[in-house]
DNA sequence: GCTAGCTAATTGCATATGCAAAAAGCAAGC
DNA sequence: GCTTGCTTTTTGCATATGCAATTAGCTAGC
């Protein structure tokens, strides 16, 4: 079954620099808005030359350049497609807290401590910088690793923007992977600060009160629509955020 | 003055891989190699058309992609030269701290609090993970903001490596900043943890001894040869480190 | 000396052409 | 059915050509 019919949408050009470049912004956009999602198979060189006016090779430099940019992959023969949005690309990605314990050669399991929808409370609102009266999901949730306390995750998801999220459980998947799957995302903003662990933060991952811990905040939004907002704090003795770079990009 | 004669140095292609792939690789070892120095002018296409035996379209192709890289800047009529690295590409890149504090408005200043030079003791060799007996400058220094304390900075620059630095007192700049000036990196490692503010520390900074703090430690290497190791100490309730992106890269 | 305008160097872009390489799918032979 | 090899689609690469856009530097005129 193919996905997407990607012969009725309109691969269209702005006017507004060169036409390669023309080319890569209109296909960037199909995929970054989801119109061809992953896997939907991009039509060949000669297609897209036939329908945009262009020669093989001004096509060729557009798709060329998305690849590189790992939009898509292309293949000989079998045709170029619309890859998945890589996990990540900084330390600071939106990754997966399963992958991230796994990774370390731990055991994983999660619980939700606490689960309420409804209109977010003013602490909520201040906490995420609601606006006022937006319908939420609201969770508390913590992570172990190897049995112990890994990370207490609070979480809103905003209703609106993810319906779907009030008739699930989260009882096979923590939100913040189910939300990977359920609903896209095109920006986020991330925070990492230091806080000293309240009482009963404290408590949950089996500090004392007062240590230092991580707290990592991160927004994300969906064209300008709130998706989701979750502050996660892990024990800062424990933990430690690792890059490793060069001024030319990462190795 | 020209800085570099680039006619004198031997662009090398390997024979591995596309042909515009090895020219772009070849001129980009010239300058990560720190051959050709930011500023050093690129020969022209047609002169490395000549010079390499490759039609212009496919030098031209490679040049254009080593600016979308960054490394080099063209313009018409003036032609290519080698760029200055990128100060800063993510959340934790190598960023000057003046710079850091005048971004936000206020005012900066610095003092060098201690200094120590010669082989390194094994306090320092555990914290900064040194090989035994090394010869280094130990400095410390607090920077401020607007006359109040903002980061505690711990540094050993390596004299085998940046020699300079043995005779240099850190009056003008802070060491970062105449690191950045006074040596070439090509590999940075950063971690990030959050640690609780010792006595001596809480004092320095104005604060509780026992008050969270982000920690960042990085450590620089030029081609294996270790440059500098840094530990940076902010208070946390005061700082945060922000980046905000989409899925397909920083916006 | 100064300015206006020309010249020429250099990069930017688009096209056409031809061949190479990979691999999916088909066909022939066993 | 299974394998082998051919055909064909699709991308990858290199070249040649021609023109456009930018602008450094020169020149002529004042």
């Amino acid at each position: 079954m193919r996905l997407t019919d990607t012969t009725q949408d309109a691969v269209a050009l702005d006017g507004v620099g060169p036409l390669y470049d023309q080319i890569r912004r209109a296909i960037r956009d199909l995929i970054v808005s989801g119109a061809w999602p992953p896997g939907t198979g991009v039509p060949p060189e000669h297609a897209l030359m036939e329908r945009l006016g262009a020669s093989r090779m001004t096509v060729h430099r557009a798709l060329v350049q998305l690849a590189r940019e790992g939009l898509i992959t292309r293949r000989r023969r079998s045709g170029t497609i619309v890859a998945s949005p890589p996990a990540s690309h900084t330390m600071f990605d939106i990754l997966s807290i399963p992958d991230e314990v796994r990774g370390l050669g731990q055991d994983y399991a999660f619980r939700v401590l606490e689960r309420r929808d409804g209109k977010a409370r003013s602490a909520e609102i201040a906490r995420f910088e609601l606006g006022s009266a937006v319908e939420i999901a609201h969770l508390t949730l913590l992570h172990s690793a190897d049995g112990a306390p890994h990370v207490l995750e609070e979480r809103v998801i905003h209703l609106a923007t993810v319906p779907d999220a009030a008739t699930e459980d989260f009882t096979a998947m923590p939100p913040g992977d189910w939300l990977l799957r359920h609903s896209l995302w095109t920006q986020a903003e991330h925070a990492i600060s230091a806080v000293a662990a309240s009482a009963t933060q404290a408590g949950l991952l089996g500090l004392a009160e007062g240590e230092p811990c991580l707290l990592v905040e991160r927004r994300t939004w969906n064209q300008e629509r709130p998706v989701t907002a979750v502050r996660l704090l892990y024990p800062g003795h424990r933990h430690r955020f690792v890059g490793r770079f060069g001024p030319y990009g990462n190795v």
